[in-house]
DNA sequence: TTGTAAGCGTTATCAG
DNA sequence: CTGATAACGCTTACAA
């Protein structure tokens, strides 16, 4: 009694839950509740509806039963840019933890566009039990509104602290202040007082946290800060702005260990000796150790962390309202000691 | 008349079509018909109904839609590791092709396991409009009767031969003969005599491929070609297993860039000049230029390439039966002349 | 312990 | 052109 339907080819076979029923010669709702184990069954017909639903290659279909439980048992993720390891990371870290408990995963990259990140928004919110915004570039009254349909997990951002309804969402951010704080310590250490930093894009919210825990520790510090802003968060991008930095540069602060990479890149391309006459500092501890050359002084702020707590977030949401991840300085051979004539 | 239903503090608002229909005082075929831009409906009855949804804000049910379709407006995808760039960049290039079709992705990092990987097909398989399954794990009788329920699209893996229903699948492969013939041809004109292999995944299609490619270049030059496994063929591992290598080895060929890099890394910690006392050749290109230092040869396999032909599979699987991409070598400054004394 | 029937949100088939 | 009504596959009161 299988539905044959013929198309493009293919002769698609789909068993339901009817026909095991039938195969068992048990009626529809005895054929659910033996396959879902419940106890109101008696373990003779449960072991025949069990043996029905094997000899047919009963796979239950998740459509039909979202649609009357009001669960879907899938998550959806959206970030930015899924070509950026941050989020590959964060997403691996996420996906280890979800799928353990048997939860599918849409994902949707925004591009770093509002409006994309709005539209696969409408997309999945229907389809999804809770949904997992990475480093949204939504402004916070849409972010607010769509907490109000599903629980939203916002990670690597924060809503304004006046806004309405911050109980209804988890908030996962990294708190970048120790970190920044204690890498102006180091290079002042270093005899440095003047240092470059290479910014993040401009409408990420911990870019802005960033740049702001840069500049208090820099003023608190008396250390002269430029800020230069980068295309892209990416090595390609921060080749490109190295390449015109000022002359005079002797130190580099970068949003993120891409960029960092490709300011080491440049200087080795041009002779310019790190940390000897170039100190460099990267962000987010991202790389295997060894693949940055001399090793990278960075500032860890692993998104696999962040992953980890977006996913209790998401599998708890009432109990993980809100999380952050530390940050500390990691020193290895980027950055070294201010020249004497540059003091 | 909005259904109110209060649920961990959330007041879940789900405006239906139903409520669309009777805001506009229609039947709910004809809102259903108004809204899906049906031309059986007069102008003036088709504005009230977008009115009325736009007013409730209504977002159409992905569920009750697919239910009644057949067609739920999603794919899936599944590989073996998420956190291997060589499938990042693949993600990435499908993605930017189907999203712009509106089309939900599903993902599922089978971790290198051919059973997880059975699971998240099962989990998938009925919330799906098509399957891609990039360098499965699975044998060929769990992929062809995955293929007989719905639309498969096999990436970097190709079913034996005498496959009973090849038609039901589109094959999409990396064509590796002509980059690794001519990586030997190249290594032979430098001088080289015999080289080591660093083999991927024993279970991977794409890692048999390689070896196979790279045994027939041997085999015709009469290069001496010893293979050594590698655990996983990420950079770390790279790292570890160039420790332990024979201590004449003058040429390494990588399964992958990742590995290569290791390779670099410790030659590099060992003092080992690359290339001058050693050469070593990688495959994909999947790295930034400027990234490797030095510049890395390597064979140019694009994973990006591959996840634009899957995407073009999907989109339309009648035509796109099969493709590949081809691969070549891309000479940089890994490699070097063999020493006389080596000769 | 099991069966009947309602209904989740939508589209599609019929009549009108 | 529009409106009832029957599905789609499943779970879950409510009855038996």
């Amino acid at each position: 009694m299988s539905i044959l339907d013929v198309s493009g080819g293919r002769v698609k076979v789909t068993t339901t839950i009817r026909q095991v029923a039938a195969a068992a010669g048990v009626s529809l709702a005895t054929a659910s509740r033996a396959l879902s184990g419940s106890p109101a069954v008696v373990e003779s017909t449960r072991k025949r509806v069990q043996q029905a639903a094997d000899d047919l290659d009963y796979n239950p279909s998740r459509l039909g039963r979202s649609l009357v439980t009001g669960s879907t048992g899938n998550i959806g993720l959206i970030f930015p840019d899924i070509s950026n390891p941050f989020y590959t990371q964060f997403l691996a870290e996420l996906e280890s933890v979800v799928a353990a408990r048997d939860i599918g995963i849409l994902i949707g990259d925004a591009h770093e566009d509002s409006h994309r990140e709005a539209s696969l928004l409408r997309q999945m919110v229907t389809q999804v039990d809770s949904l997992v915004l990475v480093s949204s570039r939504m402004t916070d009254a849409q972010i607010t509104a769509a907490a109000v349909r599903l629980p939203v997990v916002l990670a690597n951002r924060r809503l304004a602290p006046g806004s309405i309804v911050p109980e209804l969402l988890s908030q996962i951010v990294i708190d970048v202040e120790p970190g920044f704080s204690a890498a102006v310590d180091h290079l002042y250490a270093l005899g440095h007082r003047r240092l470059t930093y290479l910014d993040g894009p401009a409408r990420s919210w911990s870019a802005r946290e960033k740049r702001a825990s840069l500049t208090r520790a820099c003023a608190r510090l008396g250390v002269d800060l430029s800020i230069v802003p980068v295309e892209k968060p990416d090595f390609e991008s921060g080749r490109q702005v190295a390449r015109h930095l000022d002359p005079n540069t002797t130190v580099v602060v970068a949003f993120n260990d891409q960029v960092a990479l490709g300011v080491l890149s440049t200087c080795r391309d041009r002779g310019i000796v790190v940390p000897v006459n170039m100190s460099v500092v990267g962000c987010d501890d991202s790389l295997p150790i060894g693949l940055a050359w001399p090793a990278l002084t960075t500032i860890d702020s692993s998104s696999r962390s962040l992953g980890a707590l977006a996913a209790q977030a998401v599998l708890n949401p009432a109990v993980h309202r809100t999380g952050s991840v530390p940050t500390r300085l990691v020193v290895r051979e980027s950055t070294g000691p201010a020249r004497p004539s540059m003091v």
